[in-house]
DNA sequence: ACAATATGCAGGCTTTTACCTGCATGTCAA
DNA sequence: TTGACATGCAGGTAAAAGCCTGCATATTGT
């Protein structure tokens, strides 16, 4: 898994919105997709091809049309590795910062 | 909290090596911090100010230094909103996905 | 076959991002 | 008080991101 791409796809409204999109109704088509986004077609594609390129979606070819489905895979990664770690300190951090703020 | 900048701040690389460096050790200064990271004093002031901005680290001034605390909050906050809920769906959706690619 | 539909590909434009250098300001300690 | 240290602020540049238009290709249904 590539961190860095999964943390950049995610970092733009349009492809979480087409992630909550999907989650909604998986498999849909790009021409489903693109009428919930508000944008030249072109433009939705080239977000799903950010997302397929970090692995957040993959599509299947079913005769013209093109089916996007989530894989949730990396982002479980990604929460393993980034949010769990932090979770886990939440409480001592959240402790240095109060007693910090307080003026120690 | 402002998702878009908490996903923006956390989409740069060198943002979450700072963010691992504070994990490390919470309430460093800005110069302890520039020396892990091999960038300008002043990119690196950027990176932080992003960070703070999106309220994912604090910062106390001390004297002339300035010290940098990790902010659990927002990152819990994705947690909750992003993570969970696919997370919740996960084995569905990793079960869309392999009976599409197996030609269904 | 052919018109309608679904998607792919190329290039251009504008804004944002991630760096940098140079200089200014504020703080400490001898 | 003055030199060393820590940080702030103001541009400037090159690359990347996000959007678009125009045209090409592939598939379907009549």
């Amino acid at each position: 898994m590539d961190a860095d791409k999964v943390f950049k796809a995610l970092a733009d409204p349009t492809r979480r919105k087409l992630l909550d999109l999907l989650c909604e109704q998986n498999g849909q088509t790009l021409s489903q997709l693109c009428e919930s986004i508000d944008m030249a077609r072109q433009s939705a594609t080239q977000h799903l091809g950010i997302l397929e390129d970090a692995s957040l979606v993959s599509t299947v070819r079913r005769g013209r049309e093109k089916l996007h489905f989530i894989n949730p895979v990396p982002l479980h990664e990604v929460y393993k590795r980034w949010v769990r770690k932090f979770e886990h300190q939440r409480l001592n951090l959240l402790h240095d910062l109060k007693k910090e703020l307080e003026g120690k």
